[in-house]
DNA sequence: CAGGAATAGGAAAACGATTTCCTAACGAAA
DNA sequence: TTTCGTTAGGAAATCGTTTTCCTATTCCTG
């Protein structure tokens, strides 16, 4: 590999004149300027980046922290970070947490070891030891999926999980739907869970509805949660006809649990998902579910990131587009 | 951030007396190690990576690179290397290509750059490109779900696709199949997809029935492309009881086309699957299919590859263990 | 035409580590 | 007692860049 050093010998000048034409950094007569990149052509050099990052404190990596890449929600985001960083000359750290706040804590720490030049942020809930840490470091940082007043005053990019989780409910409410049941993600730590439940809460007081506690079950986001939710729910002497589910993970689950207890969906029990990631696609029946644009969020994130990172672009906080996007698990009554 | 420079100040030594404690490449008298390790633990300090990458020419980076992240197949080797890299103090760098051989090509100068320790790499098929860019790079490789005789004398980690094959179609011969199709992954660049016809090919020729050509879809391991070979091959006068699948994605394509077509799955069609990913579950039926330990094969990829970078290992060819995962796709005639 | 501003380009310091090379001190052997 | 080998630790070079500081030239302007 060639160094600054043979580029500036063949081309009979200075490092500092290199440099300059490199990065434009200074003017540079036209002649050597011409002269120096002949020699950079003629040699196939390209800057170290190592060096480079050494001196500006600065990398062209990306830290991308996920709970699970594993999971399909996540990986669909990754996918979008990736996309619009490699359109930028970014690569991707990718950070699996397990949704540990000591691991997150733990390369958070390793970004900034690696003058990372920012991260894109996906947890449950953002925690005192990520603010403080964005602070101290003045890593620039954006959240996805994390509603606007939870970031510490960092830029987000997300939906409005409140108003998709009331628009869903009112969807079924639409068609007729009186008995509604909720498969909720963690309360305790998830900040979009809890705005998903009560967006629908909303929804459902104001059409004059009560909401039921029996019939809303606290899940994780897995499979397995909305299968044991379903039978929960299904199992009660009356029941609902129809479940929201916070995403398509549980919704799968819990179609499982329907069929067990030989419920038809959607003849017998609506089933509305949330996100629309491939398994909404695959199920059968197909699953009427929420569409968040999450490749999108993603490279929304890393645009808006990017942005902070050259431009000093402003904070901001983006709200994307959701849509209903109708399959086959939901029908009136 | 405190600097080695720091700590020999503190410690009343020279910088390179710190950075033989810290590296025990020298002896240092014990007191004088404990003023240093005081120091250190004094300032919170922690050796500069981005200076050690630079005098050592290695990088604590590890390559991941893949077609697509947003694959569940993928995502779960991602997990596997991440896991065990994660362990032994190394980061991950993704490198979603998109199977294209350019980007592969490019992700791999950016490797280099960055003075990345390794890289475990996945690809359809391993060109001169890519062999030719680990030797003269010396950069310590592991390919993934490669055949060992196509990997240029590089270690890999897979299974054995041509006999799991083999037993998959014995698997369903066993049970009074004679009519067997196949969809296949793309024939013309994809190794391990060969592999797996071979393996159908030559169980049927074992046990003397004929390969029938028109039941053989050349698919793309994609959900449209499985519907589309299952619609194909399910819509001749003379059918299949029975198709294996070179991967659960097209399975599940598979599935829908059956069931359009009123072929309920297993009663009038056996359908194998191959991997077990997240959808051989939640599928309806639930897919029987050939678990291929993706998350294992990048465990080990990454144990291999970090033998190589610390220890000098040798290359290795290692296979793991497949297994049939018997759920509800598959029934005796 | 003299003097000061502007300009181009080189030398050297800096980034934060590792490593080579050197020296002082010590101990052992002759 | 002299000498030589060993040892611990410091000074300085190095990795490959960027950037500051400085100097020599050119160009105006009065």
């Amino acid at each position: 590999m060639s160094t600054i050093k043979d580029v500036a010998r063949l081309a009979g000048v200075s490092v500092s004149t290199v440099s300059r034409v490199l990065n434009n950094s200074k003017p540079v007569n036209s002649d050597v300027r011409d002269r120096v990149l002949i020699a950079i052509d003629e040699l196939g050099y390209r800057p170290n980046s190592v060096a480079r990052t050494l001196v500006n404190k600065k990398s062209q990596l990306i830290g991308v922290v996920i709970p699970d890449i594993d999971n399909p929600f996540f990986s669909a985001l990754v996918r979008g970070v990736e996309e619009e960083a490699k359109k930028k000359g970014y690569s991707i750290l990718l950070c699996n947490t397990g949704g540990d706040l000591e691991q997150e804590i733990q390369y958070l720490d390793i970004l900034k070891e690696k003058y990372a030049a920012g991260v894109v942020f996906l947890t449950a809930r953002v925690q005192d030891e990520h603010v403080s840490f964005f602070r101290e470091s003045k890593t620039p940082v954006v959240f996805a999926c994390q509603p606007e007043n939870l970031t510490g005053g960092f830029s987000s990019v997300a939906i409005d999980d409140f108003r998709a989780a009331y628009e869903g409910t009112s969807y079924l409410i639409k068609r007729e739907h009186k008995n509604i049941g909720f498969v909720s993600g963690p309360l305790s730590d998830s900040s979009s869970g809890v705005l998903r439940v009560e967006g629908f809460k909303q929804a459902l007081i104001d059409n004059g509805i009560d909401f039921r506690s029996e019939w809303l079950y606290e899940g994780n986001y897995r499979y397995r949660s909305g299968y044991t939710g379903g039978l929960k729910i299904l199992q009660q002497l009356e029941r609902p006809t129809a479940i929201f589910c916070a995403n398509d993970e549980m919704a799968v689950g819990l179609l499982s649990a329907a069929r067990e207890l030989d419920l038809s969906v959607p003849e017998k029990l609506s089933v509305l998902g949330f996100d629309d990631t491939v398994m909404a696609e695959i199920v059968n029946p197909k699953l009427t579910t929420i569409r968040q644009p999450i490749c999108a969020i993603g490279k929304y994130s890393a645009h808006t990131l990017i942005g902070e990172i050259e431009g000093g672009v402003e904070k901001q906080h983006l709200l994307l587009e959701y849509e209903i996007v109708e399959r086959g698990s939901c029908k009136s009554i």
